[in-house]
DNA sequence: TCAAAAGTGTTCCGAATACACCCATGA
DNA sequence: TCATGGGTGTATTCGGAACACTTTTGA
């Protein structure tokens, strides 16, 4: 290993801080959960799966930064973005004290896959089932856990599920996100009527093309309505 | 200011790192929520109120820290904690770039008044009502309103009220609380029956004493019980 | 005997659940 | 014409909300 200048000096100890990113997508073709890992190129756990991440630099916010590691490691941008929860151990990284702010993105998994196409300075990433994910780097595996009680929890009562879908989706769509992401069947009649209820959901007046049985209508989340209900003291509920 | 050595060197900056909590107790004399807040003997910001916290050590995890800080400036041990946010602006503090992870405590008011009598090391603390709160060190004001958001949220769907009620309390009070924590009168017929259904209130056949009226039944909270209906998919709501 | 808080039931309404069939479309 | 999912209504049950008076106790 070379020899490296050490030219930025305190007083007193710190750890490095770096941000991890767990971004999850919709799979509605093979109605699963996924997230986005990257190989590691370099050691420790050279070779082995982690989440986007890296330091956060001088002067930088955390969210920025996270939004940064996002854009050079898997060239994602303008993604709904949320802080999970900051580990500290001072064991979970072997070249010394780190602590590492986790957050999570929500993308839809169609937009992502045009993007990884084009952009070739991405590393090596890939999406898999979060049912099925290999042993990660680090406590990554600890940060993905974090990250989907916290996505199983709050979709419920936010309406935070919108942000893995496209634009415009069916009520079939939504329904089966729901299914996924609660992990049980949901009663096809109800949930039209709780999802219609709410009042957020427009009717696009489109409706789906090339499918080889009855075209669905398409509908769209109203963020802006959304938000003046919630001004009035709605509460979200699916 | 006196020249101070600079020891401890690394091949890139690093943000310093602190942990800042923000501990509730309920008054149920006044009728208020109160948060501990400690002066400051130092610069920046000397003379001015702030939340406890300090400096992560070298090898010391989140909260460990957090409980350290708590003990060291409050004289507080063992009681309930929760990581909340982490802020990470490089403005907030005029020192450099600083990274703080912010908890919450929820304490029993009684017991940690008897503690600061008997803690001389304590420095100067004192509780203010959330609602009447001065001016704060740094960005503490909004680690206060992300901390109150939480409690106010999780109060309804997990049993952490109880950590800021005496070990046995009245119905009343644990409605007094929740009136307090919610900012709404509740009726007391429907907030009993709720209460008692969830059976993880525990009637101690103690009752009140030194009281001018009637005197009431005394409860406790069952933790353990609690722990198995969670297990097996209770879930709490008041 | 008065003041202060404890304690107690019933009705009503809205939301959650359970449940099964016909419709439209492209292959 | 068939396979595939789209789309629809009703009855029941359960929990939330509204609402007022009697009881106990110590001062």
């Amino acid at each position: 290993m070379s020899r490296q200048i050490e030219e930025f000096c305190y007083p007193h100890p710190r750890p490095a801080v770096t941000v991890d990113c767990v971004v999850f997508a919709a799979d509605l073709e093979q109605g699963d959960l996924k997230v986005l890992l990257i190989e590691r190129g370099t050691e420790p756990f050279r070779g082995r799966w982690a989440l986007p991440g890296g330091h956060v630099l001088e002067h930088e916010d955390l969210e920025p930064a996270a939004r940064r590691e996002l854009r050079e490691e898997a060239g994602l941008e303008n993604v709904f973005l949320e802080q999970l929860y900051t580990l500290g151990n001072p064991g979970r990284d072997p070249r010394g004290h780190y602590v590492t702010v986790g957050y999570y993105a929500l993308v839809n998994l169609l937009d992502f896959q045009v993007q990884a196409d084009v952009d070739s300075d991405a590393r090596d990433a890939a999406w898999f089932a979060v049912t099925d994910v290999p042993e990660l780097a680090f406590d990554h595996d600890r940060i993905l856990e974090i990250a989907l009680d916290r996505l199983k929890g709050k979709v419920r009562y936010q309406p935070i599920g919108f942000e893995l879908l496209p634009p415009l989706f069916t009520l079939s769509q939504l329904q089966q996100l729901y299914e996924i992401l609660l992990e049980r069947k949901i009663d096809k009649r109800n949930f039209r009527k709780k999802a219609l209820r709410l009042g957020i959901l427009v009717d696009t007046q489109e409706i789906q093309k090339d499918v080889a049985h009855r075209a669905a209508r398409l509908y769209r989340f109203d963020r802006a309505r959304y938000r003046e209900m919630e001004r009035d003291g709605f509460n979200f509920q699916l």
